[in-house]
DNA sequence: CGTTTTTTTGCATTAATTTGCATTATTTGA
DNA sequence: TCAAATAATGCAAATTAATGCAAAAAAACG
């Protein structure tokens, strides 16, 4: 075994072993952003603080009362190395906005990787925070879960689920204003002088909530402003066919030449390939044909900046947690959601349209 | 990467790390458009400002105890329909809501009542608070205001609207989730067979925001259920035809024997015209043809009990002050949406499909 | 029980933020 | 019109935040 402990994480974060004690300890004066640092390479190595064995280790910490709240934060996620490892990883700003608002509230919390493929709470990756579990007075969750180790968790505690969506009654969420956020795409098409826009995802193995709620707000902006889309003009979303990814690329091309002017993606990664796919056809972007995005994730190489809209990470993960300490203090209620506004960014990938 | 504080924003902004500091931390004579720059350039950059987490609540702030909070409640609507005692009144169970939490926390609230039909804050209705809105620290809104009175009141406090939305940017809104809603309601007609499933609203004057999100909440579900909806069972909503009361009934109508089984409306008091205007034209509710409506509201006489959705006016008045009184402590940050859950009331006009 | 290893904490240092006071417009009011 | 009041901001000092260093305290190990 690899010796994990404070020195390993101080070394790999650049930082020194006091700050890595002071951020476990629930310090005063640590950066939100240092200590979201630490907490999510401590759950990647896996490496717990002194709570396992016999609990309270510090008699004064006892003294000074405190009922002292703690919260479990669990990511269900792939050893986390996928994707940047630069400035502006998700999980890193949820994090930090969590453990800024947990540390004003005197709420601790103790974060946890789980692997997306346990399907059940008798999983070992579920096992191994069942001990910690029994501390915990609420959970927070972040990215999607399977559907049943929520109906399980959820009985035990309450959870609230931060940036994805469950319809699962009694579970609290905290995203993206999806709505607002392709209202504001649109808007944005449409002051560059697009009319005839169409809509653009893929579909995906587990149904992505996502994918349907952003397809609702582009036909409810759609309607408000009084433009007709044509079923043809909508890729990859119920009713029309279930295209493969060089297939969906091939038909909105056509569409393109058809007279689509502008297309608005369900998420990045889908408008990078979409512009990738155009640009091999020899379609412009944005020259031809405009392309927004949702999410706000950086541009692969060789991709243009994509217009789209940034997610407030940061704001999710610190008002999901005032969401989940207002739910332990008070059990009742109604389920909520709460839909945070995110910022459009304009890239080069919008163009005004030629007369 | 590059250090974002304040003397960034300063800098870019050309003016002083004092004026900005004083921007964050809410400091009086400070330039309301000053501070909007600043916060813009803030969310641009991507700075966050950190509530001082370690400070002992020492010094004077200790001494001076309750800083006292007062909020202002104003209500826009006429005072007949104000004072309507016949059945449950909306805004008393939004105003008890108000009033309970703003109780527990300590604060004060003032009700008003304003005149729908002022369209600016130099009108006599608006002038009779002017001396009042000086004391307040934050405005709860119920109802729908005109968007020049938004803008004007926006800029001088924090506001909080109730049951109406906003795109507006900068005032949260706290309102029952439609998409829950219009989701359940769908549900509940699939589980008595429903497959063919149709629209209806009616036009409204000045544009109903719910109507289009409960549209939108519609399609969503429809899409995410894998059924097919024809744009001849959309009645009233953009691009079919807007049609005159009469007119949209008869249309329904008409698609009722052409095969629909169900109309989802998009508010309790449509829905009650249509099966008025279908029972008396011999097509029967639920016999021939099931109707679900959303809000609600008791039955006119004569009327049957509607399915709907029960709108938790009492909650959303708690929760609104609440988010009030988190955006006083901190009246940056992005602007926010909060949408609870509403109850699904059975009612008898939903019956299962005859094969 | 002594070592060794790991974690916590007092103190110091530097960077960032806040605030008291002064300065410059801008209005108000005879 | 000119002093007085008001508003908005800058300057620089005071305060606070964030973190490292190294010593002290706890744990772990034999």
């Amino acid at each position: 075994m690899p010796e994990v402990n404070q020195q390993l994480i101080a070394e790999r974060l650049q930082i020194s072993v006091a700050t890595v004690s002071r951020c476990f300890t629930n310090h005063p004066g640590i950066n939100p952003l240092t200590r979201a640092r630490v907490f999510q390479l401590a759950a990647e190595l896996g490496y717990t603080h002194q709570e396992m064995r016999t609990g309270r280790a510090s008699k004064k910490a006892t003294a000074t009362s405190k009922p002292k709240v703690t919260f479990g934060v669990l990511i269900c996620s792939e050893e986390e190395e996928y994707y940047r490892k630069d400035y502006q990883n998700p999980s890193e700003q949820i994090l930090a906005g969590i453990t800024e608002c947990a540390h004003v509230n005197g709420v601790k919390v103790e974060v946890h990787l789980v692997d997306p493929k346990a399907v059940a709470l008798d999983d070992p990756t579920y096992l191994k925070i069942e001990k910690f579990r029994r501390r915990w007075n609420g959970l927070l969750l972040v990215y999607p879960f399977p559907s049943a180790v929520l109906d399980a968790l959820a009985i035990k505690m309450p959870l609230v689920s931060l940036v994805e969506q469950y319809d699962h009654a009694g579970i609290d969420c905290v995203d993206v204003d999806h709505d607002k956020g392709v209202s504001s795409a649109i808007e944005h098409l449409r002051e560059h002088g697009h009319r005839r826009i169409g809509f653009f995802t893929r579909r995906y193995t587990v149904e992505a909530s996502w994918s349907f709620r952003r397809y609702a707000a582009f036909v409810e902006k759609m309607a408000r402003l009084r433009l007709t889309v044509s079923p043809r003009d909508i890729v990859n979303m119920f009713p029309s066919k279930e295209l493969g990814e060089a297939e969906s690329i091939e038909y909105a091309a056509e569409r393109t030449l058809d007279g689509v002017t502008a297309w608005v993606c369900a998420a990045d990664h889908q408008a990078f390939e979409l512009i990738r796919g155009l640009r091999k056809r020899g379609i412009d972007v944005p020259g031809q044909v405009s392309v927004t995005g949702f999410d706000g994730i950086a541009a692969p190489r060789g991709c243009p900046v994509l217009s789209t809209i940034e997610i407030p990470f940061r704001e999710i993960g610190a008002t999901g947690t005032l969401r989940l300490i207002a739910r332990v203090k008070k059990h009742f209620g109604s389920t909520q959601h709460v839909f945070i506004d995110g910022r459009l960014r304009a890239g080069a990938t919008v163009a005004s349209i030629r007369k």
